[in-house]
DNA sequence: TGCAAAATAGTACGACCGTTCGTTCTAAAG
DNA sequence: CTTTAGAACGAACGGTCGTACTATTTTGCA
């Protein structure tokens, strides 16, 4: 097993929603999870653009050449719908930010190449928008399954992240007396900030900014080029 | 004049919203401006839990014990409504955060009072909410009147604290070399980080992370206190 | 007090929403 | 071939939305 679950909990992870469609006797149709499959694509890159309460299924439907109905069928309900979408985000953002930084040795290059993969994420989302971001506004003050499934997304990946730096301190690759938990919120910070200013407010030179503010980040840490090719301390 | 504008230009503000409501023969009537007021406040309180796209008119007339119809005819148009919506928000964190701080000197000691009065709503909208992140998120994608009038409002918040921060610069009170632009940058999202973390993830000790994060922040830009003089800050 | 204008109410419309229901089509199992 | 389950459809429901029109009430000055 070269790769390790982004969550610490969740050994083997079944089927995403649970429910196959399967029949009493054991009888199993491909054609609905397809489908299924194509209706959730669609609907992350419409919600991505337009957030999750603005995902509606007829809009839905027109864009996958079904009917309303066709499409709900799938699902159930809207909230279901929206938190397939929610997994679905929340797998897409493992595939590209996270997992391709666990063959980046740990320490303080893992924690570098975890926010240069986020750092080129946001940078698409500029454009395309994050349902991480539209989703907590839109839902901090609904609660509800959907934002449950919404703030679990974020606390694993913020704390995966949050673990990382804790693995560079213990590494000795920033100082001992630093706040991983401060810098891990300086961290989202510019994030958040670089996310605001280039897709609302259109600033200019928003990802050269976030990117110097982390550089300066490492050094105000303590971060230290690690003397000798290989780190392997004990997590 | 003891009080400068937040936005440079704009030497005269003229009534908010441009037309008094007027009688040919020049009689001019208050009721309908109170009420328009109060519909405006109270419309402020529903846009900041659940955001201006969820501000519907029924709502609003039904909180205010008055006719859809009735409430509709203040604004001709739900557009209408939300712009008033982000005036009145913008005048409230104009008098809130922005005007106090101008009391207090020039350079740093200013910077650190605008910090820290942002602190203090932001402190009360992890609770009501924030139209200027909300709404950032809501019309990211949508273009239109609304949408301007809430990036002309931020944009011309976040100048005045850039401002600020020069001429702390000029003061001697920061580094140099310093970039105040990057500066600005940061501080924005040490507020977004904590909006985000206290309001939708609940994680407490992000106020004081915020502060911790504005500390450090000014000691890497070579904040000096000035010799002689006392304290503003504080939290 | 009278009266025009302003403020509010009432009603209706068309659009869209999520959801339900009964039906039809497809395709594999027996 | 018959049976049977799943997939998709189309129509309809009750509801809410913003908005347009027309009454009715209230207001404020002559």
């Amino acid at each position: 097993m070269t790769v390790s679950p982004l969550s610490r909990k969740s050994a083997s992870s079944t089927d995403p929603d649970g429910h196959r469609t399967t029949a009493a006797d054991g009888r199993v149709s491909h054609k609905g999870q397809q489908t299924k499959a194509a209706i959730v694509d669609a609907a992350l890159r419409l919600a991505t653009q337009i957030g999750l309460e603005g995902l509606s299924i007829g809009a839905l439907a027109e864009r996958m050449h079904m009917s309303k109905s066709g499409v709900f069928a799938h699902f159930g309900s809207r909230e279901e719908l929206q938190i397939s979408v929610v997994h679905e985000y929340f797998r897409q953002f493992e595939q590209e930010v996270f997992y391709p930084a666990l063959s980046v040795p740990r320490g303080l290059p893992r924690v570098e190449a975890l926010f240069a993969n986020w750092m080129k994420r946001v940078a698409v989302e500029i454009q395309s928008g994050c349902i991480f971001i539209s989703g907590a506004v839109e839902f901090d003050d609904r609660p509800g399954v959907v934002r449950d499934a919404l703030a679990t997304s974020v606390k694993t990946w913020l704390a995966a992240m949050h673990r990382a730096v804790m693995q560079a301190q213990e590494a000795g690759h920033l100082s001992p007396d630093a706040d991983a938990q401060q810098m891990s919120f300086e961290i989202h910070g510019l994030i958040l900030a670089l996310h605001y200013e280039a897709r609302f407010l259109n600033n200019p030179g928003s990802m050269a900014r976030a990117n110097t503010g982390f550089a300066y980040m490492l050094s105000r840490y303590g971060a230290t080029r690690r003397p000798a090719g290989n780190d392997a301390s004990g997590q």
